[in-house]
DNA sequence: CTACGCCGCTCAATCGATGTAGCAAAAAAT
DNA sequence: ATTTTTTGCTACATCGATTGAGCGGCGTAG
């Protein structure tokens, strides 16, 4: 066990060496179970003096192997390139390090293959747990899981087999699409119907804020029009087209708008920009997500704020008890106004 | 090696008992050496078949552990929330995923002790690599990675003791800074002094970007206010809060704002709203970062935007070649209006 | 003076994958 | 027919940390 300095790293057999003591000792001195194993504490002082000096950190390849636990969770995300992603993976992080599990986290790009091949790498690392957000397809990756013997759990898009935690996409949207179509009647005089436009039809969320926006709309009287329903998918350009191929076959565009998300309002706002077609009358906006810098685009554009440390409090509760159920638990998104408060944090463990 | 089905793992043994082989067949052929080990194609194809059937994962922690090299690559970032650390992140992940290394990421929220932490438990996961991005501290972490043996890199923010990749902030600034002047003279007829606000006195690239806002100010006969340059670090809120004591102390405010990042620029706008102190002459404003809703914000909002792929490229390059100098790599920004084009992505391996 | 227990530690097996060394049988060379 | 080479595989040590079993020595009770 002769090592040069430099190149190799220090092990707890180095360190046993030099404090003439054995490997067991220096293990159970480093991993805080000395006293149980009745180890004095000179010994231990003396070895966690020595661990400081020589700069040792543990091999955690080794210790794992070893362990029957791995305390790590994964999760993996479709993108970073939005507020929500973003927050959910800065929020997922810090309630997995207040419990002592490593995070990994993968982003997938909305591309299936790449979620199962993330999903089956992350399952090599030995995750416990694994939190599939926005995946296209929740239940296969739960399949992948269980036959491996690891949990998992859906985020923002629900699956059957698993655990599932996602916004109340019917009671969000119905509220946004009232407050939309209160604004239409605010300034223009009467409530007219509105544009749907983001989103995959296919997708649950979709479908569910459709619903939404159906029963608002029924609610105040108003009549849906089925071609103004856009679920043209999420990518910015995608809405642009969309606008693009609806602005050329009518003549009217409607007043206000439902974009599905800030990523679809991105090619909306650019849209509007580029086409001029609403110069001087600026389209009602409302957008099922929440942006910072969106929100103070247009004088009153209605942002619902999905609850992520609402959201994450239920992810953790679920990883905390461990329960085996599979229940679909939809946390209510929240309304507020772009210069006002924050979301509540999520809360610290007790 | 008897194995419940559901519990336990299935191992390179379990495969090995199924085939009526040994272990190290079954590792030799499912690490694809086999030709090397000279294993029969027959063999081979039973092997592989079964671990398909059985849906066998290799233990990374094992594989990892007799290993030498683990292909394990860190990154910490200080945020998710803003696109230029997603973007990032996101483009981290998909170069080193290109090259068959396994990224893993950790969000030190600005938090000092945090990155000496995060940096520490990555090299018990025995990185080989670790990118400190815009870290406080960056030689602290060198040391650190050093002694372990982990080459480390920083972006963003440059260290003296390894490589590091960052902006050009003194080009991009000046650059920015005419063009804000330009703008100022266009719209009022002449131009005159900027604020300067957001990031922290002491930071490199804060530096950096001040030098550059005079260096424009200079070249264009203009004298710069002293007491209009407020680092006063980069939260929205501390923005805030220096635009609150600069008005309740002057009567007259900048006509232009140079705003060092799209998160004090957050607190900027939000200030403009709220205070009115802007009503009818928005201010004429640049920024040093880049974010699609913020470049819609302005009628013509200047931003630059940080080449992300390109610095990642010059990060990629470092760790290709496996070069142990020093160097500090300046990426030029890129100027962009808010409705054209995209960044280049980043150049593929060949 | 023996017996029993506690203290403080060490030994050695183990986790799963890897790779070197080596072995038996078949094929090829002499 | 014997030697050499090649083929196709197996045995075993190894990576570093963990942990159950166990072992001397000392103190104390009987």
């Amino acid at each position: 066990m002769n090592r040069d300095k430099q190149t190799k790293k220090t092990t707890i057999y180095d360190l046993a060496a030099l404090a003439g003591t054995s490997a067991s000792a220096v293990s159970a001195v480093l991993n805080g179970n000395w006293k149980k194993r009745r180890i004095s504490s000179q010994l231990a002082d003396k070895i966690t003096r020595l661990a400081e000096e020589q700069g040792y950190a543990i091999n955690m390849q080794a210790s794992l192997l070893r362990r029957e636990k791995s305390k790590i969770i994964g999760m993996i995300v479709p993108k970073y390139d939005n507020r929500y992603f973003g927050s959910i993976v800065e929020t997922f992080e810090s309630m997995a390090r207040e419990r002592g599990l490593f995070p990994i986290i993968t982003c997938t790009r909305r591309d299936p293959e790449l979620e199962i091949e993330a999903a089956r790498t992350m399952l090599s690392y030995q995750v416990e747990w694994l939190v599939a957000t926005g995946a296209t397809d929740p239940d296969r990756i739960t399949d992948i899981c269980t036959a491996s013997g690891a949990r998992s759990l859906n985020l923002d898009l629900p699956g059957s087999r698993a655990p599932s935690v996602i916004s109340d996409n019917f009671a969000g949207a119905r509220e946004l699409t009232r407050r939309i179509l209160a604004n239409c009647e605010r300034k223009l005089g009467k409530a007219s119907p509105l544009l749907f436009i983001g989103g995959r039809g296919s997708d649950h969320n979709t479908a569910e804020r459709v619903r939404g926006f159906r029963a608002a709309h029924a609610e105040a009287g108003v009549e849906v029009d089925e071609s103004h329903i856009l679920t043209c998918g999420y990518a910015p350009e995608k809405a642009e087209n969309a606008l693009d191929a609806l602005a050329s076959r009518e003549g009217h565009l409607p007043a206000g708008m439902f974009v599905n998300s800030t990523i679809s309002l991105e090619g909306v706002m650019r849209w509007i920009r580029r086409s001029g077609r609403y110069d001087g009358r600026p389209p009602i906006i409302g957008c099922f997500d929440w942006d910072p810098f969106a929100a103070l685009l247009g004088d009153d554009i209605e942002m619902v704020r999905q609850d992520v440390p609402g959201m994450l409090n239920a992810v953790f509760d679920i990883i905390d008890r461990g329960s085996s159920q599979t229940p679909l638990i939809e946390v209510p998104p929240v309304f507020m106004g772009s210069l006002t408060g924050r979301l509540p944090q999520h809360k610290p463990l007790p």
